[in-house]
DNA sequence: TGTACATCAGTGAACGCGCGTTCACTGATGTAC
DNA sequence: TGTACATCAGTGAACGCGCGTTCACTGATGTAC
């Protein structure tokens, strides 16, 4: 991914376009991904990237199909398959981490209505909602997976943007892990004993 | 707010500028509100708002502000201090409902960290918080009502935010009620069962 | 009640800026013979 | 192996645009006498 060995004239313009708006993103904000910015950071004239993106929106849809992607891989390094409520709380944990350390690009995954135009994006987003499915299925059989899969999705998500957003103490990594362990937990709690709380 | 009475030259420019920063931003989303676009809308000239915000940055943090006024508004309307699970499930979905029916206000409210300097914002998220807290600690006075509060209120905000994305359905507002009040009874359900599942 | 004056909300022209996008071009790479 | 040619990634100049912000101004309002 970052050999950028395969060069033509400059190199992989397409990786490195990536990359510049990666870090822009986190250095200035969404405000400060601009195709001319984006250019200038790779090292290449304004017109370049025209090459690889159809327009600023394609970089941006790029840009966040690639999070979807690291993202997922985050979750399945944090445990590649939970079957516990502890081994799900790991994956939560690893969720709002994700979003904590590059929140500028959480929140371009996030700010906008999918752009259904861009089948990168919308492939990555729906691979990603899928496998947070797979795990509730995996670690509670007898739930209804899809109701119950989005209540632990939207409360994670939900505690990833309270953090992001200052509202939340995220001053040590082990607070933050304990607080969305907890929260996990509380859930699963609650659907072992009556699961009809939720599919019901 | 709406009566427009203490007309000087114009009437009262400033409300006249928040309406049409939040007709536009409904319009044409957060890329569309600026400073220009909220005075044209007005009828006045480009300069004129700044009679009444600093910038186009004030202007932002003000509709913000009026933005968490209106829902804790809402919330309060849908019951005025809830007691029972039942009735904080009928703030949740108040709250779900704020934002499917003002996405782009929403996205508004929480896309940035909140600018300190805006003493008006800081003042109306934190009023929020605290009547957050307020509620979970009148429905379950035993709990830690800190860590208990922001578990419900991110529950409640990543239900909000996986709607506005599209990853749940949101076709009519019995669905969403069906969902977000199943949700907020599953938590509590186990907190009282366990309490020391979140507060532990 | 009438006049003189201070206040200040809104005007309109102008500034410099960075943006997205286009265009004809250049020059390195890869291919056919 | 060497030459001719097609391809196409990247150039650089240019376009028109809307933006935030400033400035000297105008003219209605409200106040002091």
């Amino acid at each position: 991914m970052s050999q950028a060995s395969g060069t033509y004239h400059h190199g992989d313009l397409r990786a490195a376009c990536l990359r510049a708006a990666r870090d822009l993103l986190e250095e200035d904000g969404s405000a400060g991904l601009s195709l001319r910015a984006v250019a200038r950071r790779a090292g290449v004239s304004a017109a370049a990237p025209y090459r690889h993106f159809a327009d600023r929106e394609a970089l941006v849809s790029a840009v966040a199909a690639q999070g979807y992607r690291e993202l997922a891989g985050h979750l399945a390094a944090a445990h590649p398959s939970p079957a516990t409520p502890g081994e799900l709380a790991a994956v939560a944990v690893a969720y709002v981490r994700f979003a904590l350390d590059r929140p500028a690009l959480f929140r371009v995954m996030f700010a906008e209505p999918c752009d259904p135009g861009s089948e990168e994006r919308v492939g990555a987003t729906s691979a990603l909602a899928e496998y947070v499915q797979g795990i509730v299925r995996g670690v509670l059989p007898g739930a209804d997976p899809d109701v119950l899969a989005t209540t632990v999705w939207a409360l994670v998500h939900g505690l990833a943007f309270l953090y992001l957003d200052g509202k939340l103490d995220a001053s040590t990594p082990e607070a933050v892990a304990d607080r969305v362990g907890a929260a996990v937990h509380a859930l699963f709690t609650a659907q072992a004993k009556s699961p009809a709380a939720v599919t019901g």
